[in-house]
DNA sequence: TCTTGGCACTCGGATCGGGCGAGTGCCAGT
DNA sequence: ACTGGCACTCGCCCGATCCGAGTGCCAAGA
């Protein structure tokens, strides 16, 4: 069905889309390439590729441009993701030395990605397969207090509660009992014993105890991998002329968790791309989304991506995106 | 210079254009609204506020539109603002309630603070005029560690650290003293101490010791009310025609932190506007802000805001920007 | 002195039609 | 199987025209 000039073809037709942002013609598209054969063939080669649906034609008389599935054969088989220059090796990892904690980390990372690919780039905070470190109780002012978890990842997660009147001793005791009884252990588990907990506490304590509880199973059960961060929504700027069809629904999406959640999608050590319709949010429907798993250790953590136009250069975006998603996971690993 | 008249006049072509976003022209004026003179009458005082820089005609045979200077007078000077309607106070206090910690209220503020104005909203993190309550020091895996300062308001701090080999009771012993040392300390205070600190301890532990003071002096010096949180960005949308001129420049001003803190300015206990040219950032030159201070007490701690385009609905909008801002504060104050 | 109706004038925006050119599909020839 | 040639299609550009909202000015009236 497709034979290599075929493939050639859609790749001349990608490539040179990609750039002019035009419909692409056979006349133009034999100038620019080496394909060695006259306009006329390419467009019998043309309207074969638009017969399987690989490309197709704005209007009658117009040139070619491809389709989502055209994109993703393109992807598939026809590109080859470029290798960055030095100097963008040099910038990636300038840009992220020097973080100083997991925020800092995961802004710089968005920050850099959106720059280098000049797209609107979104970074999941890094899931931890970490157990409890400590355990903290704080008292503010009057009843007002604060629990704490910190985990072996260095996370600090936080809720404020009513410690009534509990004297400070009693929470010294109910903080100490707390750490020996979750310290080391993982999510899960801290969780089925905190269940328990309260009943062993002294009556007159209970009260705060339980509401102690809650909140961790709280924090516990609040996966704070369900934060993601956005940057380079400038960089939308370029598609101004198609606002309304194209960047308003991308804008309102990027406000909800959720949807980023999804488009960030299942988190793979490799680089995947999912374009327009393959998201599943129709407001995407004319989006790409380049994302890649990232994390200290082989099995990806979070993920971390780019959404830009289904028009978008994808080599150098994958590269870009696989680029830093190494870059990071190696930061996060060292510590 | 200025009769009453004139200033009808004034008032008119601002609520005209806000609504209808075109140059307003001598008739439809006198049409809609109960001015009892002839177009002819009103094109005299046209021509006067012309002269005086309030108003301005796009071009020959047009309406006039108000300038920067004609808002400021009508907003000074001629807009009362609008009282909310039960419904809207009701969706406030009802948006607010139920946030679960600090970063929670700050969330669901900019967001509500978005919705009820449809437009772009920034809210300040609250300053804290905090001492502090703790200060603890955990190791997490191997040499890692974290230091974690909490102050009176309930914000948590942190920072990474290379804990070297220090034995854990070492480290108690060393999170004891600095307890000690800086409970109940302004941070002015604390950072004074801290720099005698590192002498008094173990020469074995001065390293640690070093290590920790200078995260610590790094956190009291890095100011938590640096951060913005921003939200309703879709709502650029309806600007989506003047895309370059004025949303892209508001795109690119809203990723930077500091020129968010230069736009939100200095608190005030009263809503202030900046209209254009007033705010002093070149790129928008073409938006103004509405912003108010907000916090627990008296002396407003921080400020939250909303960015639009001049012509926006003053009235409504610096009323939702007051309310947000006391219901806030009340929540703040109780805890 | 202020207001008003009248009038000539301006100019942006919408509408229309023709010409241009890039691009196609098809066909006959090599 | 490829190629050159040819007729045809259609979107876009360009200039001409028309329309109407809006203005400035002036002379008359309160």
């Amino acid at each position: 069905m497709l034979d290599d000039r075929k493939l050639a073809v859609l790749r001349a037709i990608v490539s040179d889309y990609i750039q002019s942002r035009e419909p692409v013609g056979s006349r133009a598209l034999v100038e620019r390439h080496q394909l060695n054969v006259s306009p006329a063939t390419v467009r019998n080669d043309m309207a074969a590729l638009e017969e399987e649906g690989y490309i197709t034609q704005p209007h009658t008389s117009a040139g070619r441009v491809p389709t989502d599935k055209g994109y993703r054969l393109f992807v598939d088989r026809l590109a080859q993701i470029k290798p960055l220059s030095r100097a963008e090796r040099a910038a990636i990892t300038a840009f992220l030395a020097g973080a100083v904690d997991l925020d800092d980390i995961v802004t710089r990372t968005v920050r850099l990605l959106a720059q280098v690919t000049s797209q609107v780039a979104m970074v999941q905070y890094p899931m931890r397969p970490a157990v409890v470190r400590q355990v903290n109780l704080v008292r503010l002012n009057g009843a007002r207090g604060l629990v704490l978890l910190i985990d072996s990842a260095g996370a600090v997660s936080q809720r404020h509660l009513d410690l009534g009147l509990a004297a400070d001793d009693d929470l010294a005791g109910l903080r100490d009992r707390l750490n020996q009884l979750l310290q080391g252990l993982s999510q899960r588990q801290a969780a089925e014993r905190l269940g328990d907990f309260p009943a062993t506490v002294d009556p007159e304590l209970r009260p705060v105890a339980n509401g102690v509880c809650a909140q961790l199973l709280d924090l516990i059960a609040t996966d704070p991998q369900a934060r993601v961060v956005v940057g380079g929504v400038g960089n939308l700027a370029r598609f101004a002329d198609q606002f309304d069809s194209a960047v308003k629904p991308v804008l309102e999406a990027l406000e909800e968790q959720v949807v980023l959640l999804r488009l960030l999608g299942q988190a793979t050590a490799e680089v995947t791309v999912r374009i327009g319709q393959e998201n599943d949010h129709a407001s995407l429907a004319r989006a790409s989304v380049v994302a890649s798993g990232y994390g200290a250790s082989d099995d990806a953590w979070a993920s971390l991506g780019v959404v830009g136009p289904t028009r978008m250069d994808y080599p150098s975006t994958m590269a870009s995106v696989r680029a830093v998603a190494r870059y990071v996971s190696q930061i996060l690993a060292e510590g």
